[in-house]
DNA sequence: GGATCATAGACCCTATAGGATCTATTCAAT
DNA sequence: ATTGAATAGATCCTATAGGGTCTATGATCC
C-alpha cells in the first residue's frame, strides 16, 4: 500500500509541495491570455480610462469569456485595472505624482532591505550581478547603436529588452536576500516599474546612466564594504525617482 | 474579517480608478465566495494539502463553478492555495520554520518603515491608535473574562475577533504611513499573519503579551520621540516571532 | 428649450453542457 | 508478486446560452 502511495505521487505535486516549479511549465488558456492582456497594457496599446469588455476581448483573441475573466482578476492585483463590480473593468489611469513617489518610495524600502541582506552573501551574488550587468550593458550598447544608425530606436522591442534587464539587475540583488516575500513583492511592482517606462520618453542618456549607476552598485557589492551597496543603491533610485519625475 | 479587507480593498482600488468614491459596496457572487473560502482556509476548515475541487465547491456553496473560479484565482495571489495547471488547486501547506522567518524578516522591513513614516504624523496617528487600541485591550478583557468562565474559550470567534483588533492596530500605523503600496503589501501577507494564529495554539497569555507591547508602542508614539517608536516595533515583531516559532 | 421617461442596445453575471485530461482502480501478463 | 496496460470515474478547461443591469439615445411633456 504504500508502495502505491508513493508511486502514485507525482513529481509535479512534490514540486509543488516542496515550492519548486515544474519541469516543463503547463500553461491553460488563461495563462496565455494574461500574457497577451499585459502585452497590451504595458506597450501602451490600451489607453487608461478604456473599458476592457470580457465578451469583446475575448473575440478578439479568440477564446471563450471564461478565461479573458480569469485573467482579468488575475490582472487586477497588479493595479494595472480597476474593477467595478457589476460594471466592467477599465484600464486603471496612471499614476499619480503622488502615488509615483509612494511607488518610489516602497521601491526604496524594498531594495534597501534586500541590499542589506545581500552584502553577507556578496561572494554568491557578485558573479550572478556581473552576468546581468553585462547583459545590461550590451543591451545599451546595441540601442546606442541602432540610435546613431536610424536616428531612432525601432519601436518599443529593444527598448523593452533594455529595460528588463534592468529591472532583473534589481531582482538579483532581490534574490540575493533570500526572503520570498521580498522577491514577491518586487514582482508585483514590476508592472508598475515597467508601465512608467511607456509613459516617459526615455531616451537613450537615461539608460546610459542607468548603466552607469548600476555599475556604480556593482563596484559597491565587489569592494566588500557594507554601506558603500546601500548608498549606492539609494542615490540610483534617487536619480531615477528625478529623472521620471522630471520628464516633458 | 473578510469583509473588511475586501472592501479596503475595493476602496484603494477605486480611489486609484477617480479620486474618491463613496458608493455603496456592491458585491458580485464572485466576492461572497472568495469571503467564504477565506473563512474556510483561516479557521483550519480546510486542512492542507487538501484538494479544493471547483465543482465541489460550487456545489456546497450553491453557485455556479464560474464565480467560485474566479474567487481561487483571486485567492492564488495570497499564497493561501497553489494551483497546478490542468491539475486543479490545493491547499498551500503551512509555512515552514525559513518562510517563517522570511514573513516575520518582511514584516520587519515594512513595518519599521511604516513606523518611520508615521512618526511625521503623529499627531494625526495618535487618537486613531488610542481607539484601536482600546478595541483591542477590551477584546483580550472578554477572552479572559470567558475562559475564566468556561476554562476554555468558545471556539475561534471570539479569539478571532481579538486577532483582527491586533492586526487593525498594525494598520493604524501602516496607514499613518500614507504609501498606499506599503498598505497593499501589508494587506497581502495579512492572510498568513492570520493563518498562523490557527495553527499555533495561542492561549490568552499570548494576547496579553501582545496587549502589553502595543501599549509600549502607542506609549512610544504618545512621548513624541522619533526613535523610541521604532525600537518598540522591533521588539514587539521579535517577541511575536518568539512566540510562534516556540510552539507545541 | 430643458427635463423626464421610455426604449433599445451592450455588457456583465451566472448557469449549463461538452471535450480533454488526470487519477485511481482493476485486470492480465511476465 | 510485480509490472504494465486498460478502463471507469472524477475533475478541470472551454464554449455556449439566458437573465439581469447599466448606459445611451430618442421621444414626449412642461
Amino acid at each position: 500500500m504504500a508502495s502505491e502511495m508513493n508511486r502514485n505521487e507525482n513529481s509535479a505535486v512534490a514540486a509543488a509541495a516542496a515550492g519548486r516549479k515544474p519541469v516543463v511549465p503547463r500553461r491553460a488558456l488563461r495563462d496565455g491570455v494574461y500574457d497577451a492582456l499585459l502585452e497590451r497594457l504595458l506597450d501602451g496599446s490600451a489607453p487608461p480610462g478604456s473599458s476592457l469588455g470580457i465578451d469583446s476581448l475575448a473575440r478578439e483573441l479568440e477564446v471563450s469569456p471564461t478565461p479573458v475573466r480569469e485573467a482579468l482578476v488575475q490582472l487586477e492585483h497588479t493595479g494595472l485595472i480597476s474593477r467595478v463590480a457589476l460594471k466592467g473593468y477599465r484600464v486603471a489611469p496612471p499614476l499619480s505624482p503622488e502615488q509615483l513617489a509612494e511607488l518610489f518610495d516602497m521601491r526604496t524600502i524594498l531594495e534597501s532591505a534586500a541590499v542589506e541582506r545581500a552584502v553577507s552573501q556578496a561572494d554568491d551574488l557578485v558573479p550572478e550581478l556581473r552576468a546581468a550587468h553585462a547583459r545590461h550593458v550590451l543591451c545599451a550598447h546595441r540601442v546606442r547603436k541602432l540610435r546613431g544608425a536610424d536616428g531612432r530606436p525601432t519601436g518599443f522591442s529593444d527598448l523593452r529588452e533594455c529595460f528588463a534587464a534592468d529591472w532583473e539587475f534589481h531582482l538579483t540583488i532581490i534574490r540575493a536576500s533570500g526572503n520570498r516575500f521580498l522577491l514577491k513583492t518586487a514582482e508585483a511592482l514590476s508592472a508598475h516599474v515597467h508601465r512608467l517606462r511607456q509613459t516617459a520618453d526615455h531616451g537613450t542618456t537615461d539608460i546610459e546612466r542607468a548603466v552607469d549607476e548600476h555599475a556604480a552598485i556593482l563596484a559597491a557589492f565587489e569592494s566588500g564594504d557594507a554601506e558603500r551597496p546601500l548608498v549606492a543603491m539609494h542615490e540610483h533610485l534617487a536619480a531615477v525617482a528625478r529623472r521620471v519625475s522630471a520628464d516633458g
